[in-house]
DNA sequence: TAGATTGTTAATCGATTAACAATC
DNA sequence: TAGATTGTTAATCGATTAACAATC
């Protein structure tokens, strides 16, 4: 919104330095430096530094970073001050497990509604969240408000669900599928495939 | 081996084309040019060329790649030739759901032992892997040849499973756990941590 | 004040893309 | 031969790191 285009790489580091200043709050601590965050999370000090300047001045030379108040702030950047609501399509294991999560993902997101194609899963309950047919999905995603999708179907039904996403207006897709999709460009597309992540994992091999 | 450092982007993207590549292969599709892939997969040709160029000369001017002589190289390249033996710790609802991507892992790689800390896991079954306590872990991975471990354990444990998979000689870890990991400089980390992953996401949202 | 640490500029490093000769 | 496409060099772009004045 301000002015310089942030990179993906930055955002990305943001939830990480989000999760260990959590830690930090409550265990009580006040103030965190960029060398102790950079020794913690692995990176080098500096590029933390750089990394918050982009949104502001949220340190105090000498000192470092108020704990509480960077919390709060990088929640803000993220958007997490707010509820969002989540959708999940595929009930499948991985679908299963994920929606689980939702106590981790504390109150900033939360997965409201599940889909499923398959009649047998349908009606059925997960976490309290009745599995619903997967054309009911527009309806129900814009009745609830989701603004982002998580798709956890075989690769050969992703595209088909991401352009019912799209179709519904969610904003932001989170795609386990192994397979690209071809999405208009204001739809951001993360993707989460464990098969490509092992199989990158082993050439670094002896 | 050879000179050139690849660099993880590289690294990154090849799982990416050769899971492409198997699809071309099952449709039979003989050839293959840059182009296609990058129109395919939302990627530069010319970075697609560079990627694979890093390895050899794997293209003829004028055609393109051959799809079945490519797959053959890039499983080389990621030393995806040969069986590789995974690990995973953790049989809560993440760790059944990625026991069940065996079928997908194909013939490269295999989860082919499961451990958990809770009684009442050990000696059930998951796809057809009896869960074993932690306490054994060294010893089974050590007999299983087992060069690869996922973990999928409260961030809590998470150190407490990376070092025991360090000690037992563990090359290369895949952590679902939201936590950084301490290993010696030898042994690859890679995370795969949902909530890190949606919480990024959200930035994007209008 | 002395010590610590930020925010920011400049330097370095690395990755992506464009362009094109070579050649199938 | 004409058209297509690679491999590779050069140009561009972007991200990381070092360094340091400002200042708590």
């Amino acid at each position: 919104m301000k002015g310089p285009k942030i990179s993906e790489a930055v955002v990305r580091r943001l939830p990480i330095y989000l999760r260990y200043l959590n830690e930090l709050a409550l265990s009580e601590v006040q103030t965190v430096s960029s060398q102790a965050l950079g020794q913690k999370l692995d990176l080098n000090p500096a590029q933390i530094r750089k990394d918050l300047a982009y949104f502001g001045e949220f340190g105090k030379k000498g000192i470092g970073y108020d704990v509480g108040y960077l919390i709060e702030k990088i929640r803000h950047i993220l958007k997490l001050d707010q509820m969002i609501h989540v959708a999940l399509v595929g009930a499948g294991n991985l679908g299963q497990a994920l929606s689980n999560y939702n106590k981790y993902l504390q109150d900033n997101m939360k997965i409201v509604c599940i889909f499923d194609a398959s009649p047998a899963k349908i009606g059925t309950t997960i976490n309290n969240i009745e599995v619903q047919p997967i054309g009911a999905l527009q309806q129900v995603v814009q009745e609830m408000g989701v603004r982002v999708g998580i798709i956890t179907v075989p690769a050969s039904e992703a595209q088909n669900v991401a352009n019912r996403f799209v179709q519904a207006g969610v904003e932001a897709i989170l795609n386990f599928a192994p397979a690209i999709l071809k999405v208009p460009s204001e739809v951001r597309v993360h993707y989460a495939d464990f098969t490509t992540e092992l199989h990158s994992l082993a050439y670094y091999l002896d």
